[in-house]
RNA sequence: GGAGGGGUACCAAAGCGGUCAAAUGGGGCGGGCUGUAAACCCGUUGACUUCGGUCUUCGAAGGUUCGAAUCCUUCCCCCUCCA
C-alpha cells in the first residue's frame, strides 16, 4: 500500500475509500491533488475540524500538495448533512468574513513555504456564483438523477422525519460535486477527503467526474471521533474548543488536550500530533500524565507555536505542581476605587468570570472560591482582603481556574 | 381532508386548580477521593435580595378563578393512525 494510505490508516483517519486499491496505485504514480472543503458557517473552526486538518498535513507530510476549499458559495446554501433544520442564511459580508478567519487557522497548520506542497485556497463562489441555470441544468443537472438523490442519507432523513427540506438546500449535493468537477478541470485534483458524513457528497462528485469527463478520481472519509465517554469531539458543555486564540486562549486549549480521557490518550496522540507512531509504540507504557502533557504540548505547538505551547506548559506546572503561584495567571486589573467599594462578587461579575450572583454565592457555599489559596465562607469586601504587601491578590474558581486580581 | 396524542427548565421526562421555581434521570457546576483522568460518594443547578422575601418561567396570545404548568377560547408547531 500507498505509505499516505498506510499512515492514514495507523493513524486512524481511515473510514471509507471509494476505491482503495487504485487509489494506492495513483498515489504511487506521484503527486497528487487533493481537497478538503470547510464549511464557513462560523467564523473559527474547532476541534470537530481538525481531523481534516491533519489529514492536509499528512497530504503534505508525503509530498502531495492539498487544496483547501473554503465554501464561500456552499455555505450560502447550507449543508443538509446532518441538520434537522434548515440553517439560517448568513450574510454575505459575514462569510466571507468567516473565510478570511478561517484560512488564517489553517495557515497555522501547515507548511506554506514549500512550492510543491504549499496548499492552495480556493473559494468555490469564485465559480458558483456565475452559474448560468439553463446551461447548468442541461451541462450538470443531466447527470443527476433525484431517484437517486432522494436515497441519500442527508435528504432521506429528511424526508423520513417529514421535516422540510428546501429545494434550495436539495441543491447542496449537486454544487459539492460541481466543485469536485470544477477543481479537477482547473487544478487536476483527483480526491477530496472528507468526514464521514461527507460520504454522499464526495460520491456524487467522484460519479459525476465520471461521467462528465471519464475520468476516475478518488473520495476518502475519516471517521466520526466519538471519546471514551460517548460524547462528540469538541462539544464539551463549557464551549467549543475553538482554534483560535481569541476565542479560546493558548493555555485552555492546552487544558483540553491535558485533560482528555485515559482511553483517549493513545488515540489521540496518533491523530493529533506528528510523533512517529514507532516512538508511539516505544512510550506507550510511560506515565500516562507525562504523555498527556506530550499531547497538549504537541497539539498546542502545531495550532499556536511552540512559543505559546511552552508557555502554556510552563503555566500549568505553576498552577498544578508548584500551587501558590500566582507568575503568568491571566491579570484582571482593578483600579483603587473599586478596591475600597466592590464586593468580591462584584468583581468576579464585573470581570464576567461568572454569569450570575447567585452561582457566585453557591461557589462561596460549596467551597469553590478560594483567595491566595484559602478558603472564603462568605463574601467579603475586596478591601478586606489581606494583600500580603503586595498590590495583587490571587483568585481561584474551582480547582481549575486561577486569576491574578492587580490593584492600580 | 378525517381521527387521536403531544409541546414543561440545558436535554429527556413527571406533574394536570393552591403544599410548584416545578418530582426523577442525564448533563453542568462545586466539594471529597485521586493523577488536572475514569469510576464512585456528597452538595448544587431561574434571577435579584437588607435572607423576611421579591420578580420572571411550563409553545403564543387572551379568558375563567381569591389562586393556573394544570380549566376554557383562539392561534402556531410536532408526532401517530386513516384517506
Amino acid at each position: 500500500m500507498n505509505k499516505f494510505l498506510q499512515e492514514f490508516h495507523e493513524r486512524g483517519y481511515f473510514y471509507q475509500c471509494t476505491d482503495e486499491d487504485n487509489l494506492s496505485k495513483s498515489l504511487y504514480n506521484g503527486k497528487i491533488k487533493a481537497y478538503i472543503g470547510f464549511d464557513c458557517t462560523a467564523d473559527s473552526l474547532h476541534v470537530g475540524s481538525l481531523l481534516q486538518i491533519m489529514c492536509l498535513r499528512l497530504l503534505q507530510k508525503h509530498g502531495h500538495q492539498p487544496i483547501v476549499l473554503l465554501g464561500g458559495g456552499t455555505t450560502r446554501i447550507g449543508d443538509p448533512s446532518g441538520k434537522d433544520k434548515t440553517r439560517q442564511i448568513l450574510e454575505e459580508k459575514t462569510i466571507e468574513n468567516n473565510i478570511k478567519n478561517i484560512e488564517k487557522i489553517l495557515k497555522n497548520f501547515l507548511i506554506t513555504n514549500n512550492k510543491d506542497t504549499s496548499p492552495l485556497f480556493v473559494n468555490n463562489y469564485d465559480w458558483l456564483k456565475n452559474l448560468n441555470y439553463i446551461s447548468f441544468l442541461r451541462d450538470i443537472g443531466k447527470h443527476f438523477t433525484i431517484n437517486k438523490m432522494l436515497s441519500f442519507d442527508s435528504v432521506k432523513l429528511r424526508l423520513e422525519r417529514e421535516q422540510s427540506l428546501s429545494y434550495m438546500e436539495f441543491n447542496y449535493m449537486i454544487l459539492q460535486a460541481y466543485d469536485f468537477l470544477e477543481l479537477n478541470k482547473k487544478h487536476n485534483c483527483a480526491l477530496q477527503i472528507g468526514g464521514s458524513d461527507q460520504w454522499g457528497n464526495i460520491v456524487n462528485g467522484v460519479d459525476l467526474i465520471k461521467r462528465y469527463s471519464s475520468k476516475e478520481v478518488f473520495g476518502l472519509t475519516t471517521p466520526l471521533i466519538t471519546l471514551a465517554s460517548g460524547a462528540k469531539m469538541g462539544k464539551t458543555e463549557t464551549g467549543a474548543i475553538w482554534l483560535d486564540k481569541k476565542l479560546l486562549s493558548p493555555y485552555d486549549y492546552w487544558q483540553f488536550w491535558r485533560n482528555v480521557d485515559d482511553r483517549d490518550l493513545i488515540k489521540f496522540l496518533k491523530m493529533f500530533t506528528d510523533i512517529s507512531l514507532e516512538e508511539i509504540e516505544k512510550r506507550k507504557k510511560e506515565n500516562i500524565n507525562d504523555l498527556k502533557i506530550l499531547l497538549a504540548n504537541h497539539a498546542t505547538t502545531l495550532l499556536h507555536g511552540e512559543v505559546e505551547s511552552k508557555k502554556s506548559f510552563e503555566q500549568a506546572k505553576k498552577i498544578f505542581s508548584e500551587r501558590s503561584s500566582d507568575e503568568g495567571l491571566p491579570v484582571i486589573k482593578i483600579n483603587n476605587n473599586e478596591f475600597k467599594t466592590k464586593n468580591l462578587s462584584d468583581l468576579i461579575l464585573r470581570a464576567k468570570l461568572e454569569d450570575s450572583k447567585s452561582e457566585i454565592k453557591r461557589l462561596i457555599k460549596n467551597n469553590g472560591i478560594k483567595i491566595n489559596d484559602s478558603k472564603i465562607d462568605k463574601d467579603l469586601l475586596v478591601s478586606e482582603i489581606n494583600l500580603e504587601n503586595k498590590n495583587s491578590f490571587k483568585l481561584s474558581i474551582g480547582k481549575k481556574k486561577h486569576f491574578k486580581i492587580e490593584i492600580n
